[in-house]
DNA sequence: GAGTGGTCTAGACCACAAC
DNA sequence: TTGTGGTCTAGACCACTCC
């Protein structure tokens, strides 16, 4: 692996684990460059990671300083398949998939996915059971150029994971919109919604690392099960 | 300004504005660092910024893609004050300061914006009015040692832009919770409300550059009124 | 094989903080 | 004055894409 990145696995291990004691403060980039017998940009870069994603907050003058995270500050920003949340909370989790079929692009989808009208596309509909309880509805559409077969069993385990390890293919960005809207006659349905008269949908278009679009997604969520957290760095200032 | 900003907010016009004509891609490296009379490093650095920020792909090999941005794909990642919402919007809005006091720190404030208990804290609450509706519920508490003094006239422009130009106070990071409640009596009174049964509340801690919270905030708005754009790359993996 | 982006280096100079 | 992080350079080698 890449020197930079294994220094910064490295260094978000030993942040999170009291490494350094009570120290609320990283050794110097200098010092770092020493330890790891590599150059100082070589540590910066693993430093920028670091930082980027909330683990320190660099102090000119001064040094890293190492931001303590709390409890449920669990960074969740990115792309975060259901698995992966799954595997995080402590709640039994289960996923029925309700429909699994290739079905042709409309009107609306055509503008979302970027592909022609009347092309295959594969749609899927799964739920998610927390605690027994059904209250997320993931409704998935993929283009079908990428994704040759798909089966139950991989719409039941994790789609992502699929696509990554066997097809190889690489997920870099994401777009995401969050709203509100009034359930469906479809969330009334499938999800156990009792009185709320609100879902939180999460509409995302997925890009691969050549910049093709290659799935959307509607995620909608029981409110009261909804929660998004995010770690955000001042924007960028003329 | 620094050259790899200078090139960054350079390029960022260039490739908003098609400078490049219908191109998808931008000059390679080696021809951006002839271009601006740097070096690669340099071109790379603001190549890195504009990939963070969502304006390219950088595909090994071949280049770096310009991302096509459409219509409502606006870029408010990060913390965005209501300020620059505002004028990014097309419709009249308002702000009415309700309230404007120093209050002492109870329980809950005390683990939110890590002060002691009963120590002095601003305490600002806003209605905000977009086209004539109030729509956001904005309570603001403030850690007293870095702001001396505040006027109704500051909260009803931008209290973000006192801090940075009047009082050189770097806001750094935030951490953002996105949730969905059932409204309080206060929210009642406060805001047009209608028949909406739910808010969407994000909970804030905003940090300073030297790392210190300075802000706790809960913003409430009515679940119509509500949109979260967003933009991930996907997390580091291992 | 030529061109692209990805990594890494050793060294330089700067602005800033702490003493 | 010393140490820190921030910027910038010139050059090297690599993996990858495309022809």
């Amino acid at each position: 692996m890449e020197k930079y990145l294994t220094i910064y696995h490295d260094l978000v291990n030993k942040t999170t684990t009291k490494y350094w004691g009570n120290s609320t403060m990283l050794p110097s980039e200098n010092s770092l460059a020493q330890t790891y017998e590599v150059s100082r940009e070589t540590i910066r870069k693993a430093l920028d990671l670091l930082a980027q994603d909330g683990y320190i907050q660099k102090v000119r003058g001064k040094g890293s300083v190492i931001i303590s995270r709390n409890k449920f500050d669990f960074p969740v920003s990115g792309i975060v398949s259901f698995k992966e949340l799954a595997t995080n909370l402590k709640f039994p989790t289960h996923t029925i998939v309700n429909e699994l079929s290739i079905v042709k692009a409309d009107q609306k989808l055509q503008s979302k996915l970027d592909v022609k009208v009347n092309e295959p596309v594969w749609k899927v509909v799964r739920i998610r059971e927390i605690s027994d309880e059904k209250v997320i509805l993931d409704k998935d559409y993929f283009n079908k150029d990428f994704i040759p077969m798909l089966t139950k069993e991989i719409c039941e385990d994790s789609i992502y994971e699929y696509l990554e390890s066997e097809l190889q293919l690489k997920i870099s960005y994401a777009r995401k919109e969050i709203i509100v809207e009034e359930p469906t006659q479809e969330d009334r349905e499938l999800l156990d919604l009792e009185h709320h008269s609100n879902v939180v949908v999460i509409k995302s278009r997925v890009y691969l690392e050549d910049t093709s679009l290659f799935q959307y997604t509607e995620s909608r969520h029981r409110p009261d099960k909804f929660q998004f957290v995010d770690f955000a760095r001042r924007v960028r200032n003329g």
